[in-house]
DNA sequence: CGAGTGATTGACGCAGATCAAGCGAAGTGG
DNA sequence: CCACTTCGCTTGATCTGCGTCAATCACTCG
């Protein structure tokens, strides 16, 4: 991928990467940092669609369709390996197995998107939070990204995890106290401590599989 | 694509085309008919990810990441052009153009979820059933599937739309008759008319943007 | 030291869930 | 051909999970 690789950018926490309904010509895999996929509606609420840890693909659909229909915002700074988009055909006649492990990536978003509407249109409070909070662990781990063996950074605020599972900000804080008076995960300061896994996970109604690697663009 | 056609099916109304969990051999395109992609969460609840019409492409994840997080189930009798998931890697390697396609088809599949995330996290029961109607009068007028000026078949069951908005069948029916009593939207026996198209869309917090005609593959 | 940000907690109200009952149309089997 | 069931739609009554409002606290920063 080295060839297609134009350059490397770092942005402070805060910043913009993408537009909704702008059309960039950049694509970006996340070398460092976090941040967060989101759309706003006309109205002004938020959903936040995803969080964007490192390894993370961004800007497929600018690429491919041509705009964006969410913005993707950095909670920490970050920095991004930035691709030109029109080399984004040149890959898909040169290097077939990139270009398959691109639509692998697609297919793998799609399929996150099917199982987080499946929580926020059928599954009460704290199961939501406790699946989110689940699969940021479970993801975070696998990234190697641990502090010690039960907590790993979650740089986010409540109110960005709130708009990820259609709750109130002040709903989401008192959800968060259950778990935590249930002695199930912690999280403050950035940091998410997770003190029984078994009782997460099995409250989340996930298994406690591995976490699929991704390939890396 | 003709060449990668390995045949036709036809399906019953009731069939479950793709099996959540399972992996399937097979690929298909609707060629004819109507049918639902829905996950089922352990305790039974179901969630309808997306209303299938003539035209998608169906178990693209099946066919790249090996199993499939939901099922498909035909709601009318179902023609079906079917693929092997073998010729997949060989589309790729010979056809870079139809996998460019492909990979749009899912970057426009995870694009629709992102929105239907959206609406469920963020909007009151009156805008998600609105937008739900839009779209689906939309997307049948684009396929050529009216029966007349403002009205288009629509098989489904209540039951079907509130399990896609993640609201109760007596609260989805409430909110129909609502939209029945403003004059904008009739719903029965299978006619979805739209006497308002205006206010439906602007309801919907949707442009009355055209369609994107999507690659048929 | 005042201003802004994020977390926290209590009080109150409502959108939408749940419960329950009834209706018409379409099978179906005796 | 008629009881009897099933399925989907409809509507009213009641309840509750979660939203909204409001206030406080701890921190950080200019």
């Amino acid at each position: 991928m080295e060839r297609f690789k134009s350059g490397e950018l770092q942005v402070e926490p805060g910043t913009t990467v993408l537009m909704q309904d702008s059309t960039s010509p950049q694509l970006y895999t996340v070398l460092r940092g976090m941040g967060l996929r989101h759309k706003t509606t006309r109205d002004g609420r938020r959903q936040v669609l995803n969080f964007v840890l490192p390894g993370d693909f961004i800007g497929l659909q600018a690429g491919l369709i041509g705009d964006m229909q969410h913005s993707v915002e950095a909670t920490t700074g970050m920095t991004l390996c930035v691709f030109r988009r029109s080399d984004l055909w040149k890959l898909f006649q040169n290097h077939p197995s990139r270009a398959y492990d691109l639509t692998w990536i697609a297919a793998m978003e799609e399929r996150f998107l099917g199982e987080a509407i499946t929580i926020v249109g059928q599954s009460p409070a704290g199961e939501r939070v406790a699946w989110a909070l689940a699969r940021l662990y479970r993801r975070l781990k696998a990234l190697g990204l641990s502090i010690d063996e039960t907590a790993v950074p979650l740089p986010f605020r409540q109110q960005d995890l709130a708009d990820a599972l259609g709750l109130s900000l002040v709903h989401t804080n008192k959800t968060l106290r259950q778990l935590r008076e249930r002695q199930l995960v912690r999280w403050s300061e950035g940091v998410l401590r997770v003190s029984d896994p078994e009782g997460l996970f099995a409250l989340a109604d996930m298994e406690t599989a591995r976490e699929r690697t991704r390939p890396l663009i």
